[in-house]
RNA sequence: GAGCCGCUAGCUCAGUCGGUCAGAGCACCGGCCUUUUAAGCCGGGAGUCCUGGGUUCGAAUCCCAGGCGGCUCACCA
């Protein structure tokens, strides 16, 4: 009866305790391995009848009386090994008192099954560490039409709640969390390659400045002050360009106080790259060349597949003009300069005109230049597919950016569009400590006004830029966007190792 | 923050109109099985039906409140 009211885990620490009783350490020190399984496999012709010594965990078994099988995986890959009596003799039995998920090591000769399959006949084996809860069992069924998944740990709560089974156990989970190491990795290479170095700057800032976003808080006990976690680099990156660094860069998270969606998540991973006497036509060189070679690394390919779609994200991408833009969509609402016309013809658009659905994106903060950022999500946005070039933004809406000289109402950026969302944002870094204390002081009014998101006036930034400061290009890239699009992610959250979720009250 | 959907065995899920509805497959345990691969065959065990209230003779099922998650929207580059 007792036998019938233990649970999976008791079972295993009976294992384990018997393991014990044999003298059987089930958690010893490492002993060495001769390959990885994936070399065996990658070329078992070579291996035919070669001793080899692989270690991993067991991940499927398929027992035959005297003689069994068993999956064993590990950084590599799979291999399969086959337990036999005739080869084990006694020590047979203590496969037994293997479970799945276990680590074990197994030396024996390589050989080839009849059905083609790559095996090690296991003459000994060790186990290296014992499971005692029972991972979740995902089968793979081979058929025609491709391969068929079978019992998925598929539950979004239990897979970002136990990721380390859901990466363990879902191949797809695991190449995606890869996809983000490997980009930040080729990313710092690429920026080396190419004459930039990281500087760190603080995390944590007695003000917080260089994008327009809530900040969190925290609290310095000894220096006994509040700090804000850093919404962007950028202030800091550009103090190393006053320093007399001409190619600085940096990739670190930025944490910013929102909600989390599909494309948005609170920490995330940002490279921001500052060049002296660059522009943002530089920087639109140096995005175009990272990001084609981050697709050809992780996807294989400058064609990649995104949702299903085809996503060509071969260079030069095509540009288009944010107002010029603008002004052909509003043109059949009467408007056709969204940054001459009159206010009220803009306004009236929101108010109970043709796109009074937006209104409540615009109610409350009305400025022409927030006007026009909402039309463009609203009407540009959504035909974004292939990447494109994003160029005249109003200056308003870009206070740390130098004006266009033939047109100062607009801001020597862009940004980068891809499958309707943004990936990158750069531009002509704004010198003139006069411009800069202006629009800074800009931003503090709306503060004041109510903007959670408005910039605060740095002083201390402003006093470096009036030690001078070489005219720069600038550039930030959200890399886990980017991993999600590389990596053909539905959500973000899917390249973060471990997101962010809810503490769960018993 | 709002709307919609979901939460049943370790995993994936079914559960009709409130009444043998506590179920299946995988996993597990016992038996058979020495080249299998979603191995197979026979037998068996396994539950806080998310939580707490309520309605009812009777609740996994209906109602209320709450928790957690997903999607959409809002917020947000």
């Amino acid at each position: 009866m007792t036998e019938e009211t233990k649970s999976l885990r008791d079972i295993r620490l009976e294992k384990l305790k018997r393991l014990r009783e044999l003298g059987i350490d089930p958690y010893p020190v490492a002993t060495p391995r001769s390959h990885a399984v994936a070399a065996i496999v990658a070329d078992g012709a070579a291996f035919e009848g070669v001793e080899v010594t692989v270690a991993g965990r067991l991940t499927a078994q398929r027992t035959h009386g005297k003689a069994s099988f068993a999956d064993l995986v590990d950084g590599s890959g799979k291999i399969q090994l086959y337990f036999k009596a005739d080869l084990l003799g006694d020590r047979y039995k203590l496969f037994d008192l293997l479970d799945l998920g276990d680590f074990v090591s197994a030396a024996g000769k390589v050989f080839t099954t009849r059905t083609g399959e790559i095996t090690v006949a296991v003459e000994d084996f060790t186990l290296l560490a014992k499971g005692l809860r029972t991972p979740p069992i995902v089968k793979t069924e081979k058929t025609a039409e491709g391969d068929v998944v079978h019992d998925e740990f598929a539950d979004p709560e239990k897979r970002y709640r136990k990721r380390y089974l859901d990466i363990m156990v879902n191949e797809p989970a695991r190449r995606r969390v890869l996809a983000h190491a490997t980009l930040l990795s080729l990313a710092r290479r690429y920026m080396e390659e190419n004459g930039y170095v990281e500087i760190e700057t603080p995390i944590l800032q007695p003000l917080y400045g260089g994008a327009n976003a809530r900040p969190f808080t925290t609290y310095h006990a000894d220096l006994e002050m509040d700090l804000y976690l850093r919404v962007a680099d950028e202030l800091y990156l550009k103090r190393l360009l006053v320093a007399g660094f001409e190619k600085v860069y940096e990739i670190g998270k930025d944490f910013r106080n929102e909600s989390i969606d599909r494309i948005h998540y609170p920490e995330f991973t940002m490279l921001e790259a500052y060049e002296a006497f660059g522009d943002y036509r530089t920087m639109l060189a140096l995005t175009q060349g990272l990001i084609t070679a981050a697709a050809q690394e992780i996807a294989g390919s400058h064609k990649i597949t995104f949702e299903g779609r085809e996503l060509d994200l071969s260079t030069p991408w095509p540009e288009l003009s944010m107002v010029e833009t603008l002004n052909e969509r509003s043109a059949k609402f009467g408007i056709d300069d969204v940054l001459a016309c009159a206010e009220e013809d803009l306004r009236a658009l929101f108010e109970g005109g043709p796109l009074v659905e937006l209104k409540p994106k615009v109610e409350g903060r009305w400025s022409r230049p927030r006007a026009i950022d909402v039309l463009f999500d609203a009407l540009v946005v959504p035909e974004l597919w292939r990447p494109t070039v994003v160029v005249d933004f109003p200056a308003e809406l870009s206070p740390l950016a130098k004006r266009q000289k033939d047109n100062p109402a607009l801001a020597e950026r862009f940004e980068l569009f891809i499958a309707h969302m943004e990936f990158a944002n750069a531009f002509s870094e704004q010198n003139d400590p006069f411009v800069q204390r202006e629009a800074f002081e800009a931003q503090a009014r709306a503060g004041a006004a109510g903007d959670e998101e408005a910039q605060q006036l740095d002083e201390d930034f402003l006093e470096a830029l009036e030690y001078g400061m070489p005219p720069a290009g600038g550039l930030g890239i959200g890399m886990d966007r980017l991993a999600m699009l590389l990596a053909d992610a539905p959500n973000i959250r899917e390249v973060i190792a471990f997101p962010q979720l809810r503490t769960k009250q018993p």
